[in-house]
DNA sequence: CGGCAAAAGCAAAACGTTTCGCGAATGAAG
DNA sequence: CTTCATTCGCGAAACGTTTTGCTTTTGCCG
C-alpha cells in the first residue's frame, strides 16, 4: 500500500500539503494536478486507521440488528445505506441473533471500533446499558423504542396501524376478530396489542382473551396459532396477524386445512408485500414504510453527526393498509 | 477514553510493560495485579485504530453477501461468527444488494478497512476484480465458486444434491419432471441445472426443454413458473424447485389453484426447513448444510490467518434429502 | 558472597495520518 | 519600488499503540 509520503515524494511537495489538499484545502492549480496524477498512478488511498487515530472519526456507521434474515430490516437498511453513503459514510451490519449477551457485546464492539454513529434495533438492552456502551456516539433507534433512552427514534405508529386494520375488519361486520400477537417484551408487539384492544373498546366490542394469541414473531407460531383459532368451538370470523413470518405461517396453515382466505376466514396480515402480490385474491396487509424508515433514520443520524444537539426526536411513521 | 499511558501512570510502570502484559507477555505477579486493577478502574480498552495502525491487523473479518434478507446466509453467517469469535475475531456484514457496483465497492471498503479476512459470496465480480481489490487479504468464498479464483471455497455439492433429488422422483415413477432453475449466471444455479440433465441422461430419459423453467431465485418467479407448469397441455407429474424463495412461491401457487402437494403433483423443494416442518404432509426438500458451511469457512479462514500458505482448497459439502 | 543466566522492565522508534503555527511567496495597492 | 495582506506550503507535533534492543533486577548455583 502506498502512503501519503509516497505521494509527497512523487510530487516533490510536503506531506502536509498533500494532506491539506486531500481534505479539501487549497493548493495551486499546478500542484493540484500533480497530486491528482500521483494519487492515480500510485493507487493511493488513505489509511483509515491512521486517519481515525488522528482525526477521531471513521466515516463509518454501525447497524445493529437482531437478525440478518429479515426482509423487513433488509429493506430498511438498504434505504438507510443509500442515504448515508451519499454523505460519505459506509455502513456495516452486526447482528446479535436475538441474544442478550451478544447484543451488549456488539454494542461494545461498535464503540471500540469508533463508528461515528449507530443505528440500532434494541431487544433486550435497557437504556442505561446502551448508554454505558455507546457513550457519546450518536445512536438512532429504529422500529422499536426504548424507555428513557434519550435517543432519536424512528418507529411505525403501530397502535394506529393495528387500529386501522382491525377497524376495517369491524367495518366488514366482524365481531370475533382473532389477533396473533408478538412477544410482549418487544415494544412493537405491545403497541400492536394495545391498538387491538383500543379499537374494540372504542367500538364497544367485548375483548375475548382467548382471541388474543401470543406468538413469537416466527413462522411456526403463526401457523400453530392460526390452526388453534380454527379449532376453537367458536372460531373467529376474521384473523389479524401482526408480523411477516407469522403471516406466512398463518397462510400456510389456512391452505393446509383447505380454508380459503379471505373468504372462509377474513384476514389481514403484515408486511409481506411480495407474498401478497402472488396470492390471489390479494390478501390485505398492513404495509410498513420500510424505505421511509431507513431514510428518516439516516437523516436523523446525519444531523447528529453534523453536530445537532437538540433534544431527541421521536418519529412515528404511518403504516398503510394495502389495497386501499 | 483512557489510554495505555493512563494505565502506566497509575501503576508507575512503563508504557511498554503494560503493552507487553496486555499482549500476553510476562510481568511480575505484583505488577500483574496492579495492571489488572488499573485497567478495571480506568475502564481501559485498547484503541483499535492505534493497534491496527501499528500491528497491521484488525482482528476483524468482513462478510460480504448479496443481500441481508436471506435465511440461508443468515444461518451460515451465524455459524461462522460463532467460530471466529472464539478465536478473537469479530465479524461484520456488508451487502451489495445484488448490485455489481456495490459489490466491487464493498470489496474495496473491506480492503481499506484492513479486515484481516473476507468471507464472500460472489455474484458479478470476476476473479481478477476480486483480487485487484482484496490484494493480500485472505478470502474464503462460500456457496458459490468463482472461476480461476485461487481462493479457498466452500460450496455444496449442488450437482449431486439435485441428482439425488431428481433420482428420487424418477424412482417414484415420474418421467416428466419439471425443474424450476435459478439464474444461470450464478454457479450454484448452473450446477443444479447440470445435475438435472445428468440424472435424466443417466436414466435414459429425454430432456424436454419446456420442463426447464428459468427462475430468478425469487418468490414471484417460483409462483409464476409453477403456475406455468400447471397450465401446460401436458404438465409435469413432479416438480423440483431449486431454492428457498422459489419453493415458497411454488407452494403458494399450488395452494392457490387447489393443487395438493405432493399428491396431485409430486414435489421437492429446497432449503426451507422451517416451512417444511409446518406443512403436512411434510414436503421433501433438499437440505443444505448451512451450519457446516459456516464452520468450514471459518476453519479455512482461520488457517490462512494463521499463516497457512498451501494451495487453495475446495470443499464440497453434501446436501441431504429431508425425510430420508 | 560472587558470578551468571534468565526474567522483567524500559526508552525510543515506528505506523500513516491531521493539524497547528510559522515562514515564504505572491499579487495588489499606494 | 515598497508595503501589506493574502494565499500557499512546510516542519513538527500529536494521535495510541507495538516492537526492538538494551539495561536493570532477580534468583540460583557454586
Amino acid at each position: 500500500m502506498s502512503t501519503i509520503k509516497d505521494v509527497a515524494r512523487r510530487t516533490g511537495l510536503s506531506l502536509s500539503t498533500i494532506s491539506k489538499y486531500l481534505n479539501g484545502g487549497n493548493v495551486r492549480e499546478e500542484n493540484r494536478l500533480a497530486i491528482d496524477a500521483a494519487v492515480a498512478e500510485l493507487g493511493y488511498s488513505v489509511n483509515v486507521f491512521a486517519r481515525s487515530l488522528k482525526a477521531n472519526r471513521s466515516m463509518t456507521v454501525g447497524v445493529l440488528l437482531p437478525t440478518i434474515s429479515s426482509p423487513f430490516f433488509g429493506r430498511v437498511v438498504a434505504a438507510l445505506e443509500l442515504i448515508l453513503r451519499r454523505s460519505g459514510y459506509e455502513c456495516f451490519v452486526c447482528t446479535y441473533d436475538f441474544d442478550r449477551e451478544q447484543e451488549l457485546g456488539k454494542l461494545e464492539f461498535l464503540a471500540r471500533y469508533h463508528v461515528d454513529g449507530i443505528v440500532y434495533v434494541p431487544e433486550h438492552a435497557s437504556a442505561e446499558e446502551v448508554r454505558a456502551r455507546a457513550g457519546a456516539i450518536p445512536v438512532v433507534l429504529i422500529d422499536r423504542s426504548l424507555e428513557n433512552a434519550q435517543y432519536d427514534t424512528v418507529v411505525v405508529d403501530n397502535l394506529n396501524a393495528v387500529y386501522m386494520a382491525v377497524e376495517h375488519l369491524i367495518g366488514r361486520g366482524h365481531r370475533r376478530i382473532g389477533l396473533i400477537a408478538g412477544p410482549q417484551t418487544i415494544s412493537t408487539a405491545r403497541e400492536r396489542t394495545v391498538g387491538y384492544r383500543r379499537v374494540l373498546a372504542d367500538y364497544c366490542l367485548p375483548v375475548d382473551e382467548s382471541l388474543i394469541a401470543a406468538g413469537n414473531y416466527d413462522l411456526e407460531s403463526g401457523s400453530r396459532l392460526f390452526g388453534a383459532f380454527l379449532d376453537m368451538p367458536q372460531p373467529p370470523t376474521a384473523v389479524f396477524v401482526t408480523n411477516y413470518d407469522m403471516t406466512l405461517g398463518a397462510i400456510m396453515a389456512a391452505h393446509e386445512r383447505g380454508v380459503a382466505l379471505p373468504d372462509d376466514v377474513d384476514f389481514i396480515g403484515y408486511d409481506n408485500v411480495d407474498l401478497c402480490s402472488i396470492v390471489s385474491p390479494k390478501l390485505e396487509i398492513v404495509e410498513q414504510p420500510m424505505d421511509e424508515m431507513g431514510l428518516r433514520a439516516a437523516e436523523l443520524l446525519l444531523a447528529r453527526l453534523g453536530g445537532d444537539a437538540s433534544p431527541a426526536k421521536l418519529l412515528r411513521l404511518k403504516a398503510k393498509l394495502s389495497n386501499l
